[in-house]
RNA sequence: UCCGCGGUAGCUCAACCGGCAGAGCAGUUGGCUGUUAACCAAUUGGUUGGGGGUUCGAGUCCCUCCCGCGGAGCCA
């Protein structure tokens, strides 16, 4: 028996017999002669099975196999320009696992309903294939940029005892009569680790119950928040801007066959150069009251941006865009007021170009008790259940801050998909929970 | 939760004013020595999402429920 290879490393291995195992991807048949397109997981190679050298079982078995039966397949492989990738299999032996004859997702084109009821099967296709590749590629970025950079990983807990802020929805589970929630941030625990550990992250599984039902939302999304102390509100955005800049570096170069299956226009990426344009909070809301089609004048100083603003404001640019100092009642409690604009926080929304929306939310955080536990007042908050987070202001407070990255919503703007069901493998929306 | 659109063959869709439910793909059978979503010929396949109503007659009109899609709201 021959040598197993993954397809990926094929041409290294031309006027060799090899081995591949897989599955049938597609078949096109002639008279005495089938093309086999047998997929891997690391690759396609098409594999041409000819009546002179297999036996009439091995042809008849040849015929027989439908799309995605499982095979083993032995033969030299040699360089064809009529091949796809320029590498294919002289098949001299053939074996199927399991024979297929009715898999559900043809060649052609299907509705995104059928697709989400068969996304275990989905999954299989090259576009997909792509995506979780570049996922996978942008986890190990992460991981490795913040290794480089000092910081360590601290996983915060999914179970969390009780609604960090008032108005958002949370799911609640019954934690052995207690009640419990899932997380949707892991950053107050960050601020504890970060006063322990200096600089710190977390990436897990966040969880929102908003019944939103947009193209940017899934109810179970990845979010990484990182936090460090000692880094003032400008530390924190050119920390984002070097993150950015490393994850897109990252993917260009170790995903370029990825970005061409999905066909994404890679100029609009390697444009991006830092630093990233800022925009007050103030001159974002003239710029959308001015200039944005339809709603001139509509929208009020205060509120945050919808969709649409998003949106507007990330089309303005072809770099990523910083709006900052948002008014301080429209954000979390435990971020600091600008002490140059009292009315605003120390904070900033990071939206994508091309209206990808927005990747990260970061701040400098409130470090002095007095003033964090008026915010807590003031959004009437359950003072008793932030105890422990008071004592970190109570026993060597630092300025320090950080921010949250969706990794979703970074890879629907890297793979250019326009909706975020795809960059995850089994996507959590309102209503939809299976498979 | 609200607004809009939709549900017809395994899949993607068509069917004019209410008048015999149809095509492509898949499947099946046959053909083809190099295909590139292979191609050519033939062929199978239907409780038109469920329930109720109007009508001589309903895929088509009305009521209702269910499901999906797009968007909004919501949203560190």
């Amino acid at each position: 028996m021959c040598e197993t290879i993954q397809i990926r490393d094929a041409k290294g291995h031309i006027g060799q017999k090899v081995r591949l195992r897989g599955w049938l991807r597609n078949k096109r048949s002639g008279k005495n002669i089938h093309f086999l397109i047998v997929r891997d997981g690391s690759g396609e190679m098409q594999c041409v099975a000819v009546g002179e050298v297999l036996s009439e079982e091995a042809m008849d078995l040849c015929d027989r196999m439908g799309i995605e039966s499982s095979l083993d397949v032995c033969g030299e492989l040699s360089a064809d320009d009529r091949a796809p990738g320029g590498v294919e299999m002289q098949v001299s032996q053939v074996e199927a696992l399991q024979l297929v004859e009715d898999y559900p997702i043809a060649k052609k084109e299907h509705g995104t309903e059928f697709l989400m009821a068969n996304r275990h099967l989905w999954l299989r296709s090259s576009r997909q294939i792509a995506i979780m590749r570049v996922r996978d590629e942008v986890e190990k970025a992460w991981a490795d940029f913040f290794y480089d950079h000092g910081f360590a990983r601290v996983d915060t807990p999914i179970f969390t005892p009780n609604a960090v802020e008032g108005t958002t929805t949370l799911f609640d589970v019954d934690y052995h009569g207690d009640k419990a929630y899932l997380s949707q941030s892991g950053q107050l625990y960050n601020e504890a680790t970060a006063a322990a550990l200096g600089r710190v992250y977390c990436f897990g599984p966040t969880f929102r119950a908003e019944k939103s039902k947009t193209r940017r939302h899934l109810l179970e999304f990845w979010m990484l928040e990182a936090e460090a102390a000692f880094f003032d509100h400008e530390d924190n955005m050119r920390f984002q801007e070097e993150l950015i800049l490393d994850t897109m570096r990252a993917v260009l170069e170790n995903c370029a066959e990825q970005l061409a299956i999905l066909e994404r226009d890679t100029s609009k990426l390697e444009m991006v150069r830092a630093p990233f344009p800022r925009m007050h909070y103030r001159d974002a809301v003239k710029l959308i009251n001015e200039k944005m089609p339809g709603r001139e004048g509509e929208f009020e100083y205060g509120s945050d941006f919808g969709a649409p603003e998003e949106t507007f404001l990330g089309e303005q640019s072809e770099q990523p865009l910083f709006i900052t100092n948002f008014p301080a009642n429209t954000k979390a409690f435990y971020m600091k007021r600008d002490p140059g604009d009292p009315e605003t926080v120390l904070g900033s929304d990071l939206l994508a170009p091309e209206g990808y929306g927005e990747l990260i939310g970061g701040s400098q955080r409130e470090d002095d008790l007095e003033a964090i536990l008026a915010r807590v007042r003031e959004f009437k908050l359950p003072e008793e259940a932030f105890e422990w987070y008071f004592d970190l202001r109570r026993y060597g407070s630092v300025p320090h801050s950080g921010f949250g990255i969706g990794l979703e919503r970074t890879l629907s703007w890297l793979c250019g998909v326009p909706h975020i069901r795809e960059t995850i493998a089994f996507p959590r929306m309102l209503h939809h929970m299976y498979p």
